[in-house]
DNA sequence: GCGACAG
DNA sequence: ATCTTGTCGC
């Protein structure tokens, strides 16, 4: 039986913090709230046509801890503004399309002691272009009530059409168009755009573009890379 | 039933 | 993601 605890109530309107996986947990109920939040994404902008602030969020794991990161970037000069870190206790495992659960809480923890309130936020994973249309940027913009963007490193789910010349190549999963295939760097992997909340796709590759500086990671995410992993080398050398 | 499968 | 050194290429 697959009844046991309560996840989340799926009508719930309001999206929470991830369970705990232990023995309340069920995969049906997780797969229950995903369709129930995923209905609540907004796929359009809903941010200010000029950006001021853009964030980049990522985690890093030592031992049974998890080490979420939050970096605030200037939009035009891509200069740093602010980054924090925290670490939470490691309560999920890794498993492929619930990516959320276990990132979620380490990255929220980080986020909440910015000061800076940016306009969006560039997080290390799928937005809506995950199978039951609730990648990790989703399910973190529903919790903040911001504008995310998913930028993944390679496809969770869907297959990209041909590069065109602008760069860029829809990514569809089952007809839709769930994102796309951006080059940002000429002759390099592409890295996957998809709608997080309260932007469009259009947009979102608008601002992943931006964000470009020399590698094919955007800036905010890879300073948050960094951070992460600095505090987690920190971490190692503090724990011995 | 057999793969595929973000970080 | 994490475990890990040097090494090939622009």
């Amino acid at each position: 039986m697959e009844e046991r605890g309560k996840l989340a109530n799926p009508r719930r309107f309001v999206p929470e913090l991830p369970v705990q996986f232990d023995s309340k947990f069920s995969v049906a109920k997780a797969r229950a709230m995903q369709r129930c939040l995923a209905r609540q994404v907004i796929r359009e902008d809903r941010l200010p046509e000029k950006i001021r602030f853009v964030a980049g969020v990522d985690v890093a794991y030592v031992g049974e801890i998890s080490i979420g990161a939050a970096t605030v970037l200037d939009y035009d000069s891509l200069a740093p503004v602010e980054s924090q870190v925290a670490h939470v206790e490691t309560q999920f495992p890794y498993i492929p399309t619930l990516l959320s659960f276990r990132e979620i809480s380490p990255t929220f923890a980080a986020l909440k002691k910015l000061k800076t309130q940016p306009d969006v936020f560039l997080v290390d994973g799928q937005g809506i272009a995950h199978p039951y249309r609730l990648g990790f940027a989703s399910h973190l913009g529903l919790l903040i009530d911001k504008p995310t963007v998913g930028v993944a490193k390679s496809i969770l789910c869907g297959k990209a059409e041909n590069m065109t010349d602008k760069g860029w190549a829809n990514l569809i999963d089952n007809g839709e168009i769930v994102g796309a295939a951006v080059m940002t760097r000429a002759g390099r992997k592409p890295v996957y755009v998809s709608v997080g909340h309260k932007v469009s796709l259009e947009r979102a590759i608008e601002i992943v573009k931006n964000c470009i500086r020399t590698h094919r990671i955007p800036e905010p995410i890879l300073t948050a890379h960094k951070i992460a992993n600095e505090e987690k080398r920190n971490t190692e050398k503090a724990d011995r």
